[in-house]
DNA sequence: AATTACATTGAATGAAGTTTCAACCAATTA
DNA sequence: TAATTGGTTGAAACTTCATTCAATGTAATT
């Protein structure tokens, strides 16, 4: 045997890794078929050969991106959903913590810009379409469900709570490609002004 | 001579409109890069070889098209601060209409996802990225400034007002965004949702 | 009917990328 | 130190498009 096998996993790992951040970066920045190949190799000194050692096309890092960002944001609104909180509190601290994110260049902000990028073109691929038509109700769906709790209780307004889910999500997507294009500049707007559209006075 | 010039020009200025409208739909849909000339071709039954009768490239196109943009938004900002209305009255008309273009699925709602996607994109021809960072900025400004005048009045909202018209027109976006997505089955939202980030109660 | 001015075609060209592959190298173990 | 395993390279083969251009079609004018 040669090199032992953890020592070789954990370069694969780590390589993935760095393949799979890069190409965020510029999909996210660029959309899919605008990035090369060799911006990601380039971008990570590496030849684009290792690239397909690792995976097999463009589409497949692309694929798994956008798997990994739906499983993000969907265990991230499992969580927000299931915390000992009210309706409002929730929304209240979801927003925060997404403008937040916004503000901070990371791959956390790059997968909700991919989302949003992704979902605006029809330049996918379809095994990436079938995830975004899969996966991408569900944090809808708890937004809603959120809403209408509050609306329960009459801290909400009281329009219908899946178009209030719509301009909550639609509104954050704007935001992050607003921030995308002006990268450093962007400054996230107060978290009250979105809030005011949910909450009753 | 030949044709008479009059005919020459009709049919010239008939198939540029055709070109344009058609580059419009793909752009708006699948970006600049993902656009193939020969889609622009075959949706309309001609040879790609007549496109470069009339167009030097497919970014030229792309270009014309993102000054079309702006020009008609610009113009229409323009108009609408130069109403006779009360800024509230204004920025709920703009509101109301800009849903309801996003509704029908015209040009002028290709426009509109056009500028976000082109502005979403770092992947577009340097002129039109020219055009956008000049040009962006004014619809920007017309809101606040409207903004800023309901303010004095005490109808609207007192958050600083780059801020409140930075989160209308991401709102606006990130609508017109998911409708690309989405398409026929997209409903808009009730104006008085978004309205009511802006209005003092 | 012949001429002319353009619109139009589609095959050829070339550039830009993607993907493959044979050879190379680095580190570990025997 | 030799053998081995698997990561890594970069040039070559292939693809896919954008773009060009010589040839063709067409309708008005003479």
């Amino acid at each position: 045997m040669a090199r032992n096998k953890d020592m070789n996993q954990k370069i694969k790992d780590e390589r993935r890794e760095q393949i799979l951040s890069k190409a965020l970066m510029f999909y996210a920045k660029k959309g899919l078929s605008a990035t090369k190949i060799t911006d990601i190799a380039s971008a990570l000194s590496i030849s684009q050969g290792l690239i397909y050692h690792y995976y097999r096309s463009k589409e497949e890092i692309f694929t798994e991106l956008i798997g990994t960002a739906f499983e993000r944001m969907n265990e991230a609104c499992r969580w927000l959903e299931s915390q000992p909180m009210t309706a409002k509190e929730k929304i209240a601290f979801a927003i925060q913590e997404l403008l937040k994110l916004l503000e901070k260049d990371e791959d956390a902000a790059r997968y909700h810009l991919l989302i949003a990028q992704a979902a605006a073109s029809e330049a996918i691929p379809g095994e990436a379409k079938a995830i975004i038509e899969k996966e991408n109700t569900f944090s809808y769906e708890v937004i809603a469900r959120i809403i209408t709790d509050g609306q329960k209780d009459g801290s909400f307004k009281n329009y219908d709570a899946k178009e209030l889910a719509l301009v909550f999500w639609t509104s954050i997507n704007g935001l992050a490609i607003y921030k995308a294009v002006h990268g450093e500049k962007f400054k996230a707007p107060d978290a009250a002004i979105l809030t005011s559209m949910f909450f009753q006075e």
